[in-house]
DNA sequence: GCCGTTTTCGGCCCGACTGTTTTCAGTCG
């Protein structure tokens, strides 16, 4: 996929065309990098399928800037960028990156002082060069040493299972505090999305400064960044940065919509808005001088004319047209799933046993679990021989007996190996419940040979299920090199479920994926992979996936009750 | 540079906080 080598191209055009005051342009590019970002679709098959014009379609995207893209996927460059680059230095842009620091700050600092990157920024800041300029200040110099230090210690974005932990450790602190009517976690965390840049979290108050004054006092701030009556930015240890917002409650709804996002979503909603002749901000939606709508998001939606969209949904990527068209699909639900089908315990490279995963199942309510231990090849996880894969079904029978009101499921995560065969042959596989196929080694082979080796692990019969289906560890691996829309097809017509893996490192497959495959009519199934009992609870991980791909209960299996899920097994 | 049942030209989301500016520009989300 070249989408993010585009977006990343056109972020940095916006920047340098900021550093030379060109007005508007900055805008269009950041829009449409945000929306190439974002794209469910490989761009390079956008092209290759519908040309120019297709290219055109996407939102943001105008003639002028889809024949530079056009250019980037003949020749592997934008000329147009090339030049660009050649005006300014080119660690300018690695000086936007320090919080404060902007692009007409530092192209005054280029101009002013030479100043081309973060060391020589540094240097100068240490000498008390940077005080003397014009709009800067002795207050500003200690910002900036004090921002890049910051930046070295942060470590980019942090996986979304992380980050939810710890916005709820937030949340609860701050509700202790007793002045806060309404609590909840917004922006980037709230439409789950995979990776997170900074937790923000809205309130609602008759005591705003007392919460704000609690919310900066909290054990785990190492930095204060802003801190008005209203709202406050500080960073927590480990580097993350969070903000608090606090409003009156009567406004409430339109503060989270707000607060939630996406950026891109509210900038199409406050247009419609302004269509329909009213303007929407945090304080409400308002007709003339009058509020509205504003205590729920729902009523802030309704008067804009269309369906309620729920946080997963908001990313501007086609969700508002269908609200409008009353036309969103019912998403799978939180509480929808019965049952987690895939999850390791001591027999391979779990810790917990059996027993105890199957009684942690049961607390949370689910109806039936697989066990699915790694097969023999999977050396470094424990993987069972033949011999050891007898001795842990008779175990999955004992615990059976041990454990009431759950279904046990024998299952194993089995290797398919580098020629596309099983890593158990058909007489053994066939003594399982539930089969999960996965590649495990061998991930540089060519898009080709994977699509085959993939594909013909899905057409064995005992097959149910693709487990973690492209391999891919966020900001670790890149998905095996595989032809995506072929396998779907093959696993829809040997019944295979593709899984969305709920593990926070892995979501695969990932929300555009999933959308791409539910849409073809492929049965997915979410589950947590989950090597001890804590790890259950990534399930939800897993669901948010899959509303983000649009994905309605009936299209996921393991929300069926036990005796449908043993007969869809079955095939 | 993009976009259009108010426009193919003239607009382009809206508000909080900070620092240095004595009234606001720059940055951020």
């Amino acid at each position: 996929m070249k989408n993010l080598e585009l977006a990343e191209i056109f972020y940095k055009i916006a920047d340098i065309l900021e550093m030379e005051k060109i007005e508007w342009k900055p805008r269009a590019y950041r829009k449409a990098a945000r929306s190439i970002e974002t794209m469910a679709t490989d761009i390079e098959e956008v092209y290759k399928k519908g040309g120019l014009k297709a290219l055109d379609q996407i939102p943001g995207v105008g003639r002028r800037i889809s024949e530079k893209i056009e250019e980037y996927i003949k020749t592997g460059k934008i000329n147009a960028f090339e030049k660009l680059k050649k005006k300014l230095p080119s660690g300018l842009d690695e000086l936007m990156n320090i919080p404060g620091m902007g692009p007409k700050k530092a192209v005054k600092l280029y101009k002013k002082l030479k100043i081309k990157n973060i060391k020589q920024l540094v240097k100068a800041a240490k000498k008390g060069k940077i005080r003397k300029l014009e709009g800067f200040g002795e207050k500003s110099e200690q910002d900036i040493l004090r921002g890049v230090a910051l930046k070295e210690q942060s470590k980019g974005r942090m996986l979304l299972g992380r980050a939810l932990d710890v916005a709820r450790s937030l949340k609860q602190q701050i509700e202790k505090t007793g002045s806060v009517k309404n609590i909840e976690i917004a922006g980037s965390i709230r439409r789950r999305k995979e990776t997170i840049g900074d937790i923000d979290i809205l309130a609602t108050s008759k005591q705003p400064q007392k919460v704000i004054q609690a919310f900066t006092k909290l054990p785990e701030v190492k930095t204060i960044l802003a801190k008005g009556p209203t709202k406050s930015t500080v960073i927590i240890s480990p580097g993350i940065q969070a903000d608090l917002r606090v409003l009156p409650a009567e406004i409430f709804g339109s503060g989270l919509q707000y607060f939630t996002g996406s950026k891109d979503h509210n900038i199409k909603l406050r247009n419609i808005a302004i269509k329909k002749g009213y303007k929407l901000s945090e304080y409400g939606l308002f007709k003339k001088k009058t509020r509205i709508a504003g205590k729920t998001e729902q009523e802030i939606y309704k008067k804009l004319g269309m369906q309620y969209i729920p946080p997963e949904l908001r990313t501007n990527t086609g969700e508002i047209e269908a609200a409008q068209r009353k036309k969103l699909p019912k998403l799978i639900d939180y509480t929808d799933i019965n049952g987690d089908l895939q999850m390791h315990t001591k027999w391979s490279d779990g810790s917990n046993t059996i027993e105890e995963m199957a009684r942690a199942a049961k607390k949370l309510g689910y109806k039936y679990i697989a066990i699915t231990d790694h097969s023999k090849s999977e050396h470094i996880a424990k993987g069972m021989d033949i011999k050891k894969l007898n001795q842990y079904l008779k175990a999955i029978e004992k615990a059976r007996t041990k454990v009431k009101g759950i279904t046990i499921l024998k299952g194993a995560e089995v290797d398919i190996l580098a020629d596309g065969s099983m890593d158990y042959d058909n007489k053994t596989l066939k003594k399982l419940d539930v089969v999960l196929a996965a590649v495990h080694s061998r991930f540089k082979m060519s898009k080709t040979e994977m699509t085959k080796r993939i594909c013909k692990a899905l057409e064995n019969p005992y097959v149910n299920i693709l487990a973690h289906p492209t391999g891919r560890i966020i900001s670790e691996r890149a998905p095996y090199k595989m032809d995506l829309n072929k396998i779907i097809e093959v696993a829809k017509k040997n019944k295979v479920a593709l899984e969305i893996n709920a593990y926070p490192s892995r979501l695969d497959l990932n929300d555009a994926n999933a959308r791409i495959a539910a849409e073809k009519g492929a049965k997915i199934t979410i589950n947590t992979d989950a090597h001890q009992v804590d790890q259950l609870r990534y399930m939800e991980l897993g669901v948010a996936t899959a509303r983000r791909a649009w994905i309605k209960k009936e299209q996921v299996i393991n929300t069926k009750t036990s005796s449908e899920i043993k007969k869809f097994l079955k095939k």
